[in-house]
DNA sequence: ATTATAATTAGAATAATTCTAATTATTGAT
DNA sequence: ATCAATAATTAGAATTATTCTAATTATAAT
C-alpha cells in the first residue's frame, strides 16, 4: 500500500491548502481509494486500512473520507441509498450501477455532452456538481 | 385531498395491472406525491396524510410508496444521503437540488440530449434507469 | 357470508453515518 | 529539541432513514 510519487505530490500539496494534516490514516485512506480503482465504501476502507493500521477506528475512517472530499482529493459517489462510495477527482465521466453485481462502472463522458447538458439549465441556477447515473446490468469483463 | 379523475383512473388501472389493491392508505399517499409538486418525503407525506387518516403509521407510508413505485406510479428520487423523495412519473426530466433551501426542482431534458446520453453507454451495458442531477443554490421563484 | 389473501399497524431492529468526550499526534514558536 | 496550541484519532454512544416482525384488520373472490 505505497501512493505513487505523483499521487503523494497531490496529497500533500491539497492537503496543505486546506490546512489540513497529513497523518498517515488520511495517507492510507487515500492510498486505497487510488488503488482499488473500483469505488470501495467506508466499510471496505475500514476492513483494508486495518490491515495496514491495526489500530484505526471506523469513525476514522470517515473523518478521513470526510477531509479528503474537503480538499478535492476524492469524491462521493451515491447510487440510491446504497453505501457512499468514493473514488479519485481524475477526470469527470459518468457511472453505472450494475444491479447483478453491486459494482460501479465508471463510463467516459465526452466534454462537448457534458457541456450540453449544462446548457438545459434555466437562468437563475447557479450550478455546483452536475452528474449522469445510469444503472441496470452488465456483461461484466472483470 | 382528492385525486383528479385522470389520476384516479391512473391508480386504480395500474394498481390493478400489478395485482395491488387500492387501499385508502395508498390512494392517500398517491393524492399527496400529484399534489405537492415539490417532491415530498416519506416523513412529509407521513404528516400530511395523519390530517386525513389519523391513524396511518410511517411503516404503512413506506409500504405505499413502495406498491406505489412498484406499480409506476410514481418514482423515487435520491440526492446523496438525504432523504428519499417521491414524484409522480409524467414526462423524463432531470432534477436540481438548491443546497440552500434543500428543494427539489425539475429541469425540462429535452429527447434528443437525453439518447445523446443514453448513447455513451458502450456495448455490454444493459441499460435500465438513467438519471442527470444537478447540485447549487438558485434564486429561487416559489 | 365466508374464507383466503393482502395490507395495515406499532414497535423493534437495522444500516450507514455522525457525534461526544477523552486521548494522542502534529505544528509552530521558542 | 521542548512546549504549548491546535488538530486528529479513537471507542463507543447516538442519530437518521428505512426495513422487519408479528398481530390485527381490510379486501376480494367464491
Amino acid at each position: 500500500m505505497k501512493l505513487l510519487e505523483k499521487d503523494k505530490k497531490r496529497f500533500n500539496e491539497q492537503l496543505k491548502r486546506s490546512q489540513l494534516r497529513p497523518t498517515k490514516q488520511r495517507e492510507t485512506v487515500y492510498a486505497l481509494v487510488c488503488t482499488y480503482e473500483n469505488h470501495l465504501s467506508a466499510d471496505q476502507i475500514f476492513a483494508l486500512s486495518k490491515k495496514i493500521l491495526p489500530n484505526i477506528s471506523l469513525a476514522t475512517v470517515y473523518n478521513c473520507l470526510e477531509s479528503l472530499v474537503e480538499c478535492d482529493l476524492i469524491r462521493e459517489i451515491n447510487f440510491g441509498r446504497r453505501p457512499t462510495r468514493y473514488e479519485t477527482t481524475l477526470r469527470e465521466h459518468a457511472h453505472f450501477y450494475c444491479n447483478d453485481r453491486d459494482e460501479l462502472h465508471d463510463i467516459e463522458l465526452p466534454k462537448a455532452i457534458r457541456e450540453q447538458i449544462i446548457s438545459i439549465l434555466p437562468k437563475g441556477f447557479n450550478l455546483e456538481t452536475m452528474n449522469v447515473k445510469f444503472t441496470g446490468t452488465c456483461d461484466c469483463h472483470n
